[in-house]
RNA sequence: AGGCACGUAGCUCAGGGGGAGAGCGCUACCCUGACACGGUAGAGGUCAAGGGUUCAAGACCCUUCGUGCCUACCA
């Protein structure tokens, strides 16, 4: 079918449906290593495989589907590489709640059938979200989908950490981490959200042994009390000269704990004496290895009090708590409570109390990596958009802590690590040693323990390309153009990956980071299934369509700002879809047995093809230069802008005429033809923001057309700008819409034809009036044009000025003049504001003299004109007057 | 406690030193043969406040006030 018709009504539902099968056949998203041109490559930010689509992944993929189909159609080498992450502690939770359902628990199982559950889970559930991702769109390159946890990826887990071992970077030991009791896992620092929480600081008597008095510790967790192991207070406090080296007694227990001296310790705060407990706090910890104080565990893995807490034993956390000052308050111990506000650290994934605890852990010992990560993005090599990031990213690198890697679950990666329990050494190797290197023992445990997942996603960018193995698609794709990302794993991950990318790869993973916004409700709450206020992406497309949805993302992702979403917002840019779509049916009625032909191009009297041609040039450079700098909003504002209030209102109309010419000569092929590569013009530059409805009527344009991503971006030079078409046009424009606005203040009904009468200042403008007469009668509803000589004015007639033109539509006897006497004040009073300010601006003799010349000309060449159409509009009041006073 | 954003039309927000903008909403008139998911016209702003730089500031700098967010081992 040569010109297939497009149905009255865009329906996206099918069509998406239909399109992106079609792409998917046709293989067009799919990388070729040795194609030509420059390379552009991403890697997809991997979604969790236990997610659903979120609207921050709707954005994400909308922005580097964006940049995909634009590079393609640049004709450049574009990889997408699309993945799922593993997710450690987010799946086992999963599976083990799925598992709770039957009953079971996943230590019945055992670690194996437990791992081989999440795989099965993995195998039906897993593929979820990347069908959610196909339905927004997105051209990732299927073929080459990874997993975190696939065997490839798995082997350069094992590489990186034998390397990092065997450099010292990586090391295992005792340390207060951050514990889950419900995960029964340790959590990176990363993976403790901090929440303002109301509390009490209570003030516990501890009596000296020497029996002269006590000191009154100030503590949030009193529970911790059994545990203490000193009290310490500031070398130089005055309040406790002389007490450091006595002992106290330690209330509820039968223990006495020396009093030493820190400077840690904050005078200003509580009452200037700490409690120590190292076993269960971060800067006790710190403070107990500086003094060698003992370490006592009371609380277990569970949250529970051990064996070493007494009669506490067995209690909850917070049972105890309760217990404990219940104690101390019948001892009399209890000094004081006060209301205290502080921040509680809780698990990312179960939001569980975290408990700062003390066990041996894996860790990487981060700071020469960072140094390099920092380098990078200081020179250059590495660029954050927007730049405002950059200053986060410094200083979180100046302040890294070192990553604690390995958690106490079991699906992600075991550690490449065993123990000779004959010897007590620690092999760690890309394989299982088969004998101890030292004792030569056959009796080797591996750890248990698997690394963080985050550990794995920050090889993503070369383990997905093959590392550690050198392959083709490393040279080709390595570095990476660009990782479009939420700032929300700004440290998880893109501060990992700079790292962990320099260190192995010697390169940066990324020449650019795209940050963008994140996704709130109307409200500006952020989204969250507990508030109840997600919207679902799927639901959203369902009812206004992908192009819509995505074009509402674009147009709202400006830098360094969340985007509100509001479901009015998609709904109205459903509307410029709709406008796009009916643009396209008018345009493609016309496109009958047209066969493209170079020599058709406008002639430079043809003002109005020249004229679009011109605009399409400025259209495709601001388009272009939008995606360039990330700036999407803006690619998406400009063709809103040009589409609706430049093609669609102005062209569309203007050509009217022509196209409905009964003889096809040659005014009417030219302006077919214009017409025709505007609009494939537009819907290439709409492709990347609405890559079905664009797809879609490009393949019903004439001739033979596969695909819109196998024609290339339009090229702006190929429409030449005409500087003088525009003028003309813009001063045609303006002309109408002069008209149109007396029409409408003075309620001439619509349909009325009026007669337009013009005086003109010179010739030439008469010749442009002249030549666009037709438009002037069609699009002002005129019935005909009059040029006024100097000296004659219409008896009874509206009027007004354009470009120094007088403008009069006589209106037989129906003229009310109390109305136009009011418009033509309410006009004038404008008038003579802006002339106000004008002519103070001149007269500066600062501004003449420093101003730039064609800044000052043009402010003079405004006063004219203004001076001008006041003076006109002023005689056209005072005839307006004169008429009243006769009537 | 530090850091980072943001206060522009009724609402949501663009705005990159030289005449205050968009979308939605609102008002009036129109079913004109692509589109009523439409057309034409209109109303609506001390650009948070104060100071500074500049011939020129919504934009750049400082202060204040509000609002968000991020980071942090003050018990």
């Amino acid at each position: 079918m040569k010109n297939p018709q497009l149905e009255k009504g865009y329906e996206p539902v099918q069509v998406e449906e239909d399109l992106y099968r079609f792409w998917i056949e046709q293989k067009l998203f799919q990388a070729e290593v040795e194609a030509e041109g420059p390379t552009f490559s991403m890697v997809i930010p991997p979604p969790n495989v236990t997610g659903t689509l979120h609207m921050g992944h709707a954005l994400n993929t909308t922005l580097q589907d964006i940049l995909w189909r634009y590079h393609k159609m640049k004709g450049h080498n574009v990889l997408w590489l699309p993945g799922t992450d593993h997710a450690g502690i987010a799946t086992q939770n999963v599976v083990e709640r799925m598992l709770a359902q039957e009953g079971v628990d996943r230590h019945q199982l055992g670690r194996e059938k437990f791992i081989e559950k999440v795989w099965e889970w993995r195998e039906k559930f897993g593929g979820i979200i990347i069908n959610q991702l196909k339905r927004m769109g997105a051209a990732c390159d299927w073929s080459r989908e990874r997993f975190t946890f696939d065997e490839g990826l798995s082997k350069a887990v094992r590489e990186v950490f034998v390397r990092l071992y065997q450099e010292g970077l990586i090391y295992r030991g005792d340390y207060i981490i951050n514990w889950c009791p419900r995960c029964l896992t340790a959590l990176s620092d990363l993976e403790v959200e901090h929440e303002a929480q109301e509390g009490n600081l209570f003030h516990i008597r501890y009596p000296l042994v020497s029996g002269q008095g006590a000191v009154i510790v100030a503590t949030t967790r009193p529970e911790t009390m059994l545990g203490d192991t000193a009290v310490a207070v500031h070398p130089e406090d005055k309040r406790y000269q002389g007490l450091a080296g006595q002992e106290v007694h330690l209330p509820l227990t039968q223990r006495r704990i020396p009093i030493i001296a820190d400077t840690y310790v904050d005078t200003s705060f509580g009452t200037g004496a700490l409690k120590v407990t190292p076993a269960h706090d971060v800067n006790d910890f710190e403070i107990g290895k500086r003094h060698d104080l003992a370490v006592l565990k009371v609380i277990g893995p569970e949250a529970l009090m051990n064996e070493e807490a007494g009669v506490y034993q067995g209690l909850d956390r917070k049972a105890c708590r309760q217990k404990v000052l219940e104690d101390l308050n019948a001892l009399g111990l209890l000094e004081k409570v006060e209301k205290y506000t502080h921040n509680i650290g809780h698990c990312y994934r179960c939001k569980t109390m975290i408990e700062p605890y003390l066990s041996k852990q894996w860790f990487v010992r981060v700071a020469p990596l960072a140094e390099k990560a920092l380098k990078a993005v200081e020179n250059g090599q590495t660029r954050i958009y927007p730049k405002t990031w950059e200053r986060t990213y410094f200083d979180w690198m100046n302040n890294i802590r070192d990553w604690c890697i390995s958690r106490q679950i079991w699906w992600g990666h075991q550690i490449p690590a065993w123990y000779c329990d004959q010897c007590g050494e620690v092999i760690v190797d890309r394989t299982a040693p088969s004998s101890c290197p030292a004792c030569k023992g056959k009796d080797l445990r591996q750890e248990t323990d698997v690394l963080d997942t985050w550990f794995s996603s920050a090889l993503w960018p070369f383990s997905t390309l093959g590392w550690p193995e050198e392959t083709r698609e490393l040279k080709v794709y390595y570095p990476t153009s660009v990782l479009v990302t939420g700032f929300d794993i700004l440290f998880f991950w893109v501060a990992r990956m700079m790292m962990m990318g320099l260190h192995f790869m010697g390169q940066v993973p990324f020449h650019h980071v795209y940050i963008h916004a994140l996704v709130r409700d109307a409200e500006g709450q952020k989204m969250s299934k507990s508030k109840g206020n997600v919207i679902d992406p799927l639901l959203i497309i369902d009812r206004y369509g992908t192009d819509a949805f995505r074009f509402t993302l674009s147009a709202l992702a400006a830098q360094g700002r969340d985007i509100k979403l509001s479901e009015e917002r998609i709904e109205g840019y459903r509307h410029f879809v709709n406008k796009l779509w009916n643009a396209a049916r008018f345009s493609l009625s016309h496109f009958e047995d047209l066969t493209e032909d170079s020599s058709l191009t406008p002639t430079v009297e043809d003002t109005i093809n020249t004229w679009i041609i011109s605009r399409m040039q400025r259209v495709i450079e601001n388009v272009e230069n939008g995606i360039r700098e990330y700036r999407f909003n803006e690619s998406a504002h400009e063709l809103y802008q040009f589409v609706w209030h430049e093609f669609c209102d102005w062209y569309l109309e203007f050509i009217k005429p022509v196209l409905y010419q009964k003889e096809d000569g040659r005014e009417k092929q030219v302006t077919r033809m214009t017409l025709f590569r505007v609009l494939s013009a537009v819907l290439k530059l709409a492709h990347p923001f609405m890559p079905f409805i664009s797809e879609k009527i490009y393949q019903s344009l004439p001739g033979e057309r596969v695909s819109i991503l196998k024609a290339s971006f339009p090229d702006r030079t190929r429409f030449p700008a005409n500087e003088k078409a525009e003028k003309e046009i813009e001063f045609i424009k303006g002309l109408i819409s002069e008209i149109r606005n007396i029409r409408g203040e003075m309620n001439i009904p619509p349909a009325k034809n009026v007669e337009i009468c013009l005086r003109v200042s010179e010739a030439a403008q008469r010749a442009l009036v002249e030549t666009h007469a037709p438009h002037l009668l069609i699009l002002a509803k005129g019935s005909g044009i009059t040029f006024l000589g100097p000296e004659k004015n219409p008896a009874s007639a509206v009027s007004g000025v354009w470009e120094e033109m007088e403008i009069f539509i006589p209106l037989k006897g129906v003229i009310q003049f109390d109305e136009e006497e009011k418009r033509l004040e309410k006009e004038l009073v404008k008038l003579r504001k802006e002339r106000a300010q004008i002519d103070n601006k001149l007269s500066n003799e600062d501004f003449r003299q420093k101003a730039p010349a064609d800044v000052v000309e043009k402010e003079k060449e405004k006063l004219r004109s203004l001076a001008q159409k006041t003076e006109k509009l002023e005689g056209h009041l005072g005839r307006i007057k004169e008429l009243m006073a006769k009537s």
